[in-house]
DNA sequence: ATTCAATTCAAACGTATGTTTGATACAATT
DNA sequence: AATTGTATCAAACATACGTTTGAATTGAAT
């Protein structure tokens, strides 16, 4: 059975890898560094989590997994309403949970953000992992645009939603640093940066 | 003196690895896969570039300051004109460039594309290399949009010309895929791409 | 033909990597 | 008190890493 201690060890290994992956990438973080600077031992990784990449695994999914949801909800909402949502609102229902999910805790801060931001261009297989995470969720939101924007081809709104993102990862990397956009992870920070790219993508989406 | 042979090796290494940074990142190229690749010698490397860091310096700066060059070149155009510039204009400068010289090249289109959509996000010291190269027309293409959306303050404008960036990282990344903007690399599809990654962006420059 | 600097090469250096092992400590259950 | 399954630990494993070395090879200038 699972001792409290244990429990302890496997969500600080998840929390210190998280943030060493965020400053130096997947490759360059080794995980004898994870180790140390959770306090555990060498091997706890590999007895945890089975290997590095299934650490990994994890922890794009501890973070993945609520945004998603929360973008389905949030979805759903709009789509029962009797009018079609507006661009403004869709294009917020996608962009909040993967900003609010991702400042929610106190002591991480940008440290998740940068995470995400890397993940979307870290090389095979941890891309495949990252993307097919996001890949219900996407397909969702390809079709409620579809049906706002029907002047818009298929292909044309499949790239206008990859430029969406682009900015999003963007934001992300660029989250803490002294000119970004994303200042810190208040509340009130947070929706001004979703505001603020909402109204920079909106126009450009039926153009 | 340096042979042609020599020229040949140093070429030939800068392409491979230039191809395999852009697949697998910076960290997980080995000098070994490099030097194999190139049918190079393993010392090849530390003697043409002294190492691996200055190796990635090379093939960026390689990109890079042909890019640069004609970005600056076209901004010193639009600011001889008697009439201040429009932001298509200015964008115009700025994006076709980056789609042009990458896209010389048949054969290094994607990975050349890649290879700096990787570069991006990159931990450091990698990243302020890249950003590094890219500083002087970046200051340039702040202080034209600067006359020309006099209302946007400073930081404001940095975060937006981030955004272009962001938009730019992946039209090329995507480029010959299926659905993207970018279908091939003639002359009248980069014109498009350009034209119409323009006009995506050009409403939220000055919101 | 000789000199000489530029280049290539096989081999080794020292260190770091992810993973595995087998012994040990720890609680909870019988 | 004995047993059992979980968790931790130091140590080792086999391999891979970027870099250095010193000898061989090249090819043009003397």
């Amino acid at each position: 059975m699972a001792s409290a201690a244990s429990a302890d060890t496997k969500e600080q290994l998840l929390n210190v890898a998280e943030q060493l992956i965020a400053e130096r990438g997947y490759a360059a973080t080794t995980v004898r560094a994870i180790a140390n600077q959770a306090n555990a031992n060498l091997a706890a990784v590999n007895y945890h989590f089975g290997s590095k990449e299934d650490l990994f695994r994890a922890i794009f999914s501890r973070i993945a997994k609520p945004i998603v949801t929360e973008q389905l909800t949030i979805l759903e909402e709009l789509q029962h309403k009797e009018t079609l949502p507006t661009i403004e609102e869709i294009l917020t229902a996608f962009l909040k949970p993967c900003f609010q999910k991702i400042v929610q805790n106190e002591s991480f801060r940008t440290v998740r953000a940068q995470f995400m931001g890397r993940c979307w261009s870290e090389p095979e297989p941890l891309q495949s992992i990252a993307s097919g995470e996001f890949m219900e969720s996407r397909l969702a939101f390809l079709n409620i645009l579809q049906q706002v924007i029907p002047d818009c081809s298929r292909r044309e709104l499949n790239w206008k939603l990859d430029l969406v993102i682009a900015t999003l990862i963007r934001v992300q990397n660029e989250a803490g640093r002294p000119d970004s956009l994303l200042k810190s992870s208040q509340p009130e920070d947070v929706d001004y940066a979703v505001q603020y790219l909402v109204r920079f993508l909106t126009p450009g989406m039926s153009v």
